[in-house]
DNA sequence: ATGGTGGGTCTCCCA
């Protein structure tokens, strides 16, 4: 099967590029971010045209998750949740659920603004939080696939220009810490089992021509636990849809399980 | 250091 994750950058502008990759790609599982819609507006039947169920998270204007699945091949969602437990967040930033054998959790992790921020505090916190989460989720669900905009350069050949980017926000170290204890859970950044070399982007700012000057970052990640790892057999950045008129600024990311 | 572009509750906030 194929996975894969996409910042859509709102899913009202972006609905006929997601439906055009849909058929292109033909994932069976798909996990959005940035959808900005609210429940009550997320398009349920384009997408069930498309041949997608779907689960959801939303809010007005910023944030939203969801979780499409093909509905030919795959099962009901089961199991959603939409909360980190004990966490009272209005932010639409998680969503987590079963599809078959798979347990999949949606993540749009906080920007933070800039190191120092009230903003940036907020996301070590909601990061270490959400590690608690996933520590608890990998108990239960050993074929665990975490996904989203991770909002964190892994290291410094997930960066076009490392030198110039520092420590700024996106790759501080305390940010990459927050990555990582996460990824010591157990879960492993599924792009790097395939690709070792500097310089594949998921991201590029509208600004300064960045995408034709390939000025990106690699922030859109899909970790894997160890019970699925013998199971991945590719893992690959689309560029594609960031080519398309009006794109977002994010292009999905895919990985194929042998499941 | 600044500003560039694009999204939405659209002359401000967020990325």
């Amino acid at each position: 099967m194929k996975i894969a994750s996409w910042n859509v950058n709102s899913l009202n502008v972006r609905l006929p590029h997601l439906t055009q990759w849909l058929a292109d790609a033909q994932p069976d599982v798909v996990a959005l971010q940035e959808t900005k819609l609210e429940d009550a507006k997320f398009p349920v039947d384009a997408l069930a045209a498309a041949g997608y169920r779907a689960v959801y998270a939303g809010q007005k204007t910023y944030n939203g998750v969801a979780l499409l699945a093909r509905a030919d091949t795959q099962p009901a969602f089961a199991d959603v949740v939409t909360d980190i437990p004990g966490l009272d967040d209005p932010q639409r930033r998680i969503l987590a659920a079963t599809v078959g054998e798979l347990r999949v959790v949606d993540l749009y992790v906080v920007n933070g603004k800039a190191v120092g921020d009230e903003k940036y505090a907020y996301k070590l916190d909601w990061m270490a939080r959400v590690r608690e989460f996933l520590a608890a989720e990998l108990e239960r669900h050993p074929n665990l696939v975490v996904l989203g905009d991770f909002n964190i350069c892994p290291d410094d050949r997930d960066v076009y220009d490392p030198v110039a980017w520092g420590e700024d926000i996106l790759c501080s170290p305390p940010e990459r810490a927050a990555l990582k204890a996460i990824t010591e859970l157990g879960l492993h950044d599924s792009f790097r089992l395939f690709e070792t070399d500097a310089g594949h982007f998921s991201w590029w700012d509208y600004r300064q021509a960045a995408f034709r000057r390939n000025m990106g970052l690699r922030i859109d990640l899909i970790l894997i636990g160890e019970a699925l790892k013998p199971r991945a057999r590719a893992a690959t950045i689309d560029r594609e849809p960031r080519r398309w008129e009006r794109p977002s600024d994010h292009t999905p990311v895919t990985l194929d399980l042998d499941i």
